[in-house]
RNA sequence: GACGCCGUGGUGUAGCGGGAACACGCCGGUCUUUCAUGCCGGAGAACGCGGGUUCGAAUCCCGUCGGCGUCACCA
C-alpha cells in the first residue's frame, strides 16, 4: 500500500446525535489515515436543507472527540480542502453539473411527483421494476426554461451508461453489476441542490480523496458513483465495504429502535392495565389522535425523544442505547465503547481483543476487516466496560465518572476529585457508573433520603425479636467514643465486636450497613461509615432504630 | 421481484488443506462483612445443507437453502 497522500474521510448528516454505526465508520477512517500516515477528513453532508438540525454537527465532533477521534480537517479544523459543509460548496456542484450537462452526460427532467408516482404503480402492476423512461430527444436547456415558466420542477439526471461494470473492493474482491440495473437518477434537485450520489463524488475527488471506507449498505450506490467519475473525468477512490452493525436479535440498529422499544413497553403497560391511553395523552400532552398514530400507527414524528423519556419511565422500560451520546450518558468508558466497536467487522487476529486506540491503529489493516455482519451484544460491552473500568487508574475513573455525573445532573458531581478517588475505587466491580451511585449515592445524601428497604429491615434488623435492632443499639455509645474514625479502625472495631461477642461479622456489619444505606448493599464497612463521617453514622442509626 | 453481499457454539471472533481456539453469555462451585468483582470447573459448534477435488476440507470448486442489504428530488 502507498502510504503517501492517504485521505479519507467521514461524512455524516447533520440530523442529530452520532450513532453508533457511524461512529465504527469514523473509527475505521480516522485507523486507516493514522496507520498510513494520512489525513482524516470530517466533511457534513448537509444538502438536503429541510433536515438539517441546527448545531448537529457540534454534537457529532463533541461524541467523535469523546471517543479520541480528531479529525485532521473539517468543521472548526481549516484545511487546504475547505470548506467541509457542503451547503457551503454549492459553485462546485453547480460547475460539475454544467460540464455534465455540456458534455451529453446529463439531461434535464420535469416530472412532478405525482408523475412519477403513478410510473412507479404501474411498473409495480405490470410487475417489472421501475426505471425512469429517458426521453428521446433530451431535453434542452430552452425545454428547462419554459417547463420552470410554467412551474414544473426541473431536476438534472445522469445518463447512466448501458454497461456492465466491475468494482473493486478492498474487502469484497470484484463486485460485479450488470448492465441495464440502474435507471437514470437525479444528480441535482429541483431546489438547485445536489443529491447524495452527486454531491460525494465531487467532493471526494475535490477533496483529493483516495479510499472511501464506508457501511455495506452503501455497495449498491457505487456503480452510480463510478459512472460519474468516469464522466467527470475524475479519479475512482479505493473502495472498502464495512460489514453492517446489527441489534442482538438482527434487526437494522436505528434511532427508531428507541421508539419501538418505548412502544412496545407503554402496549404491554396498556395490556396489563398499569396504563391507559388518558395517562399516554397527560404525561406526553398530545392529543388522542396524536397518540393514535404515535402508538397504534407506529408515526415516531408525532412524539419527541423528551416525551419519549417520560414514557419510557411510566411504563418502566429501558431505552436502548443507539447513540455514542447515549452511552456517554449510561456511564460507559469511551476506551471501553471504542474498543468494543472496533471489533465488529475487525479483528487484529489471535486471541487478542483488549486494545487501546494507540494499539488499534498499530495494528489496523483493511484485510483484517470482516466480510459478515456483527451484531451489537450489550452484554459484551458491558463486560468489557468492566474490564477497562477495574484496570483504569483511579484518576482516570475520577475523570471519566465527573463527566458522566455533571451530564446526569447526579449530586456526586459535587464531590471533591479525593473523595471521589476513594469512592470509586470503594465500588470497583462495578460495570457502569449508575452501580456506582447504586452502591454508595446514598451515603451522599441527606440522613432523610435514606429508604428503608423492608425486606432488609426484616432480614437483617427485625428477626430474632429485633437482634439486629438490638446490635445497632449496643453500638451506638462504643462509635461515639470511638478513637479515630478511619477505615481500618472501624474495620479493626467491628472485628473486635465480633470477637468479644462470638458474633459473625455479618451478624455486625450488615445491621450497620442497613441501618445506614436502607440496603444491604454498601462498599466495605469501613469505607462506608468513612464516606459518611461519624456524625450521620450515628444519625442515622437512630434514625433506623425509630423502625423499631 | 430484481440486483448484490454474507453463512464457524446464543453473541463477537481466531483458525484459511492435517488435533475446532479465545472472549462474552449460560450452568455449577468457591473466596469475601453485603453486592459486584475475583478464582475454579462445566455444558454448548463435526464449521448452513448437498455434492465434488484430495490420502485428508471449516479451509479449494460447484450447487442449494437461509439471512441480510439496496432499489427516493434521504443521506
Amino acid at each position: 500500500m502507498t502510504t503517501e497522500n492517504v485521505r479519507a474521510r467521514f461524512a455524516p448528516s447533520p440530523t442529530g446525535y452520532l450513532h453508533v454505526g457511524g461512529a465504527r465508520s469514523a473509527l475505521f477512517n480516522y485507523l486507516f489515515c493514522r496507520r498510513h500516515g494520512g489525513k482524516f477528513v470530517l466533511r457534513i453532508e448537509d444538502t438536503d436543507i429541510d433536515r438539517n438540525i441546527e448545531g448537529a454537527e457540534k454534537k457529532i465532533v463533541e461524541d467523535l472527540r469523546w471517543l479520541g477521534i480528531e479529525c485532521d480537517e473539517g468543521p472548526g479544523v481549516d484545511g487546504a480542502y475547505g470548506p467541509y459543509f457542503q451547503s457551503q460548496r454549492r459553485e462546485t456542484y453547480d460547475v460539475a453539473c454544467a460540464k455534465l450537462l455540456a458534455s451529453g452526460d446529463a439531461y434535464y427532467a420535469f416530472d412532478t411527483n405525482e408523475e412519477l408516482d403513478a410510473l412507479r404503480r404501474q411498473a409495480e402492476a405490470a410487475k417489472t421494476g421501475f426505471r425512469y423512461p429517458r426521453p428521446n430527444p433530451l431535453p434542452t436547456a430552452a425545454d428547462a426554461d419554459k417547463a420552470r415558466a410554467e412551474g414544473r420542477p426541473v431536476v438534472v439526471r445522469f445518463k447512466v451508461p448501458d454497461e456492465a461494470i466491475t468494482i473493486h473492493d478492498e474487502i469484497l474482491g470484484d463486485v460485479t453489476f450488470e448492465a441495464g440495473q440502474l435507471d437514470d437518477f437525479v444528480i441535482v434537485k429541483s431546489n438547485g441542490w445536489p443529491t447524495y450520489h452527486f454531491a460525494v463524488v465531487v467532493d471526494d475527488a475535490h477533496m483529493a480523496i483516495s479510499h472511501v471506507l464506508r457501511a455495506q449498505e452503501h455497495l449498491m450506490n457505487t456503480p452510480k458513483h463510478v459512472f460519474i467519475q468516469r464522466a467527470l473525468g475524475v479519479a475512482t477512490p479505493k473502495y472498502a465495504h464495512l460489514p453492517l452493525v446489527f441489534n442482538i436479535d438482527g434487526t437494522k440498529m436505528s434511532k427508531r429502535d428507541k421508539h419501538k422499544v418505548v412502544r412496545q413497553g407503554v402496549k404491554d403497560a396498556i395490556k396489563q392495565k398499569k396504563m391507559t391511553d388518558a395517562d399516554v395523552m397527560s404525561l406526553t400532552g398530545a392529543d388522542e389522535a396524536a397518540v393514535e398514530r404515535w402508538l397504534r400507527k407506529k408515526a415516531d414524528a408525532e412524539l419527541g425523544m423528551d416525551q419519549v423519556v417520560k414514557l419510557a419511565a411510566a411504563a418502566d422500560v429501558t431505552i436502548p442505547e443507539i447513540d455514542v451520546h447515549d452511552f456517554r450518558m449510561s456511564g460507559y468508558l469511551p476506551e471501553a465503547l471504542l474498543n468494543f466497536i472496533v471489533l465488529i467487522g475487525w479483528s487484529p487476529g489471535g486471541d487478542r481483543e483488549k486494545l487501546t486506540r494507540d494499539e488499534m491503529i498499530e495494528l489496523f489493516s483493511l484485510d483484517r476487516i470482516n466480510k459478515t455482519a456483527g451484531r451489537f451484544d450489550r452484554e459484551k460491552l458491558l463486560a468489557m466496560n468492566l474490564d477497562w473500568c477495574s484496570a483504569a487508574p483511579t484518576e482516570r475513573l475520577v475523570e471519566a465518572f465527573k463527566d458522566w455525573a455533571t451530564l446526569n445532573d447526579s449530586h456526586m458531581a459535587k464531590l471533591d476529585d479525593a473523595t471521589l478517588g476513594r469512592v470509586l475505587d470503594s465500588c470497583r466491580g462495578f460495570r457502569t457508573f449508575p452501580d456506582v451511585v447504586a452502591k454508595a449515592g446514598v451515603l451522599f445524601e441527606p440522613d432523610e433520603a435514606v429508604v428503608y428497604d423492608e425486606k432488609a429491615v426484616a432480614k437483617v434488623l427485625a428477626k430474632n425479636d429485633g437482634a439486629g435492632f438490638a446490635t445497632l443499639e449496643s453500638l451506638l455509645s462504643p462509635l461515639e467514643s470511638l478513637e479515630s474514625w478511619t477505615a481500618e479502625s472501624i474495620e479493626a472495631f467491628v472485628k473486635n465486636t465480633c470477637e468479644a461477642t462470638g458474633a459473625k461479622m455479618g451478624d455486625v456489619a450488615q445491621p450497620i450497613r442497613v441501618a445506614v444505606a436502607g440496603r444491604p448493599v454498601s462498599p466495605a464497612i469501613g469505607e462506608t461509615l468513612v464516606f459518611l463521617g461519624r456524625e450521620k453514622t450515628l444519625n442515622r442509626l437512630r434514625q433506623c432504630l425509630e423502625l423499631r
